[in-house]
DNA sequence: TTAATTTCTTAACTTAAGTGAACGTTTTTT
DNA sequence: AAAAAACGTTCACTTAAGTTAAGAAATTAA
């Protein structure tokens, strides 16, 4: 299961056996169930989650209704806002699936800096391939109307319109559940 | 001038005199004038901008039309895509104002890097914190309609709607110019 | 297994954004 | 200074998204 970690890691660094011991002795991974709440709003935390196996869901609750603006799904991670800025977060972590996650406290983060300096410039490189990916999808949803971003989305990340429920997946479009049922239909008609 | 650099640098860390001079030793401003085009589609390059005073501006071109995704005010910063992944540029990047920019190339940021280790801390931290704000854009983009997105946009830098050209602006909000207009006018409407 | 809840789709209506055009204003170029 | 280009707004029209409601299907809970 470490394994799947590790050939993430090795896209960025080469881990030598030491370094992957080190990660080892951190006993990082959980097996959680579908519908388990990572963070709630208002909760301060400071870990962050790297999903092996499965699919974590960021929502907010505006006005009473759960909006949904991300889906991690493998190898992907989120490490939330709270953690960062150490304010109250704003927003939802849960389980989408039944999953495996890695789960890990920027302290623990600190203490492996300090034995090994390497992991900091994976951190900082992974940070920044994260940060150039968090533009472009705002650049393609600013630029795309929603049957492009659905579009998009077919081509990009296929799997998510099978797996995650239709209403999810609208708000995740940024429209009402109504609007992604009539875009389908729209786009299937124009097809033939 | 070199200061507001530093006061920037201050609030994730404070800097030493020596690591101070190491920056400085660099010589790191440049002048540029309104409309200097810092990076064009297909370019590659390894140089990151971070702007002291004036604007840059993000934009593609995509069926012959801009489409503004980006402002860099003061004290705010880019690492282009390509500069990251080492793939030609999907966008351009070009001075709004007449400036004054810091320009680093990622080699220099290494040598740094070997010279004060400290340094990659603070890119790690300020990479991080971008992220977080970058997914938080994403999200209220996705949760707010245009009229939102504006207020929120008044709200949260209000300089851009002085500064900026409104059809420019529109693009930044995902709108069409004349959509903006009207959508003022609403507002002002309604207000009344 | 039944009942309850949630989810997905369709429909009718309302509201707002996209589009093409016109026109006055401002800015830039010559 | 004059001409050209770019810009901002308004209008009429088209297209699509928001909203409310209803009903069928699927999932979950009792």
């Amino acid at each position: 299961m470490h394994q799947f970690l590790f050939d993430y890691i090795s896209k960025y660094m080469p881990l030598t056996e030491d370094e992957k011991k080190v990660i080892l002795d951190l006993n990082l991974f959980k097996e959680v169930k579908k519908g388990t709440v990572l963070l709630s709003e208002g909760e301060k935390s400071n870990l962050g989650y790297f999903v092996i196996k499965g699919c974590i869901r960021k929502f907010y609750i505006i006005d009473g209704e759960e909006k949904t603006t991300n889906f991690y799904t493998e190898f992907q991670g989120e490490v939330p806002e709270c953690a960062i800025n150490n304010k109250p977060s704003a927003y939802y972590l849960a389980c989408s699936e039944d999953s495996i996650i890695s789960a890990s406290s920027s302290k623990l983060d600190e203490e492996v800096f300090a034995k090994f300096p390497r992991f900091e410039t994976l951190c900082r490189i992974v940070s920044e391939d994260l940060l150039v990916k968090s533009q472009s999808s705002l650049d393609e949803f600013k630029n795309s109307s929603p049957s492009k971003r659905y579009e998009n989305l077919m081509a990009t990340r296929p799997d998510l319109i099978q797996r995650i429920p239709q209403h999810q997946l609208a708000s995740f479009l940024g429209i009402a559940p109504q609007s992604l049922s009539r875009l389908k239909a729209r786009l299937i008609k124009t097809k033939k």
